[in-house]
DNA sequence: TGTACATCAGTGAACGCGCGTTCACTGATGTAC
DNA sequence: TGTACATCAGTGAACGCGCGTTCACTGATGTAC
């Protein structure tokens, strides 16, 4: 049943994108690595054809789910410039979609938790692909440089705390505090 | 080996509290039942003369902890003013102390992701139980009403993400994260 | 190009482990008289 | 107030289960000649 080169790195990346998915859906915890296989069609034995461990698999998913952000941030940049590139992203990251569908959305709200409790070595990780997606989004940010990046810091910031809180509670709660966030309009623009 | 009444009362706050520090340091899925009984001093086995499920002891351990918070900015309240105790409330929130003590902090970053994937009721509780410290909180904020709850809400939430990202993320990054988001100002001035 | 052999992607049973929960038990507390 | 009995807080062994990981196996792919 050996497979060729590249079925091999299609089924690979077959399970990095249900991965992805699945981890933001229900967390790193709460997916095993059957759930992953089965997802991509596969028996759970094969997993270690392609990660030495789990949390091999959870570096490279978050990496890979961060990267595919960047990736739209940077193709919406060369097409309709950075400024509406990031007022797009910051006004679809409160929206009802957004909220709704966690296994497509940001992993921030929903993997940052987890993340908190790991080794450094994934937190660096993190860290280093969050900070590649900030500055795509930095480039739209009014301002220059350091004041830029820290603008958008405090627009993505307060709704990352948004979707979290409204994932979080009751449908009604959830409603204000997005309400409350959408005011707030884009960054630099007083709140925001 | 029965206790008194009043030790049974005493067990269980001190299960609760041992629950709620436990909880956010490790996470509730990260934290089993028997932690939470050595914690307090106990074997597993007792924990269900005063639980009925782990969920149980989940939902009433994330009330006492929003209780806990609620309490403290009610009284700091009736020290010092609504104002000033929101405003020390939200700077401590970004203060390395609260970044490096998760045990001891906001249960939103630590708590929110898992409870976004839990049942409804357990959400229901967060929400409400959250719902009473905005309330505290929103005394505090500038303008009145809805206004003042939007700018309480907006204040939080971007300092929930912040701590979030902080946490999950390298020491550099988090520095620069806390950094940003402290140049924010007390809600309600400008970007806050 | 064709053949013989080595490699290895994927399968599915099996492992050891930690978990939430149950249960028989102990003996101090609570209650009925 | 004192006594006899029922209750039940806490103990520790045991359960069933799902998990991450390992392993022998299969047979198609890759490679050496």
């Amino acid at each position: 049943m050996r497979r060729s080169r590249e079925l091999k790195a299609e089924t690979h990346e077959a399970i990095l994108a249900h991965a992805s998915r699945l981890f933001r859906e229900r967390g790193v915890e709460k997916t095993s690595v059957g759930d992953v296989m089965a997802a991509a069609g596969l028996t759970h034995g094969g997993f270690y054809r392609h990660f030495e461990t789990k949390d091999a698999l959870v570096a490279e998913a978050i990496r890979a789910t961060f990267d595919g952000i960047t990736g739209a941030l940077e193709e919406r940049t060369a097409a309709v410039g950075a400024k509406d590139a990031a007022q797009d992203y910051l006004a679809h990251y409160l929206s009802d979609e957004h909220l709704a569908n966690p296994g497509l959305g940001c992993p921030v709200p929903t993997l940052g938790g987890e993340v908190a409790r790991a080794p450094d070595a994934l937190k660096a990780e993190f860290g280093a692909s969050f900070n590649r997606s900030l500055t795509a989004l930095a480039r739209g940010a009014p301002g220059e440089g350091k004041a830029a990046r820290a603008a958008a810091t405090r627009a993505l910031a307060m709704r990352v705390g948004a979707i979290l809180i409204a994932r979080a509670s009751d449908p009604a709660t959830a409603r204000e505090v997005l309400e409350a966030c959408r005011q707030a309009g884009p960054p630099g623009s007083g709140e925001g």
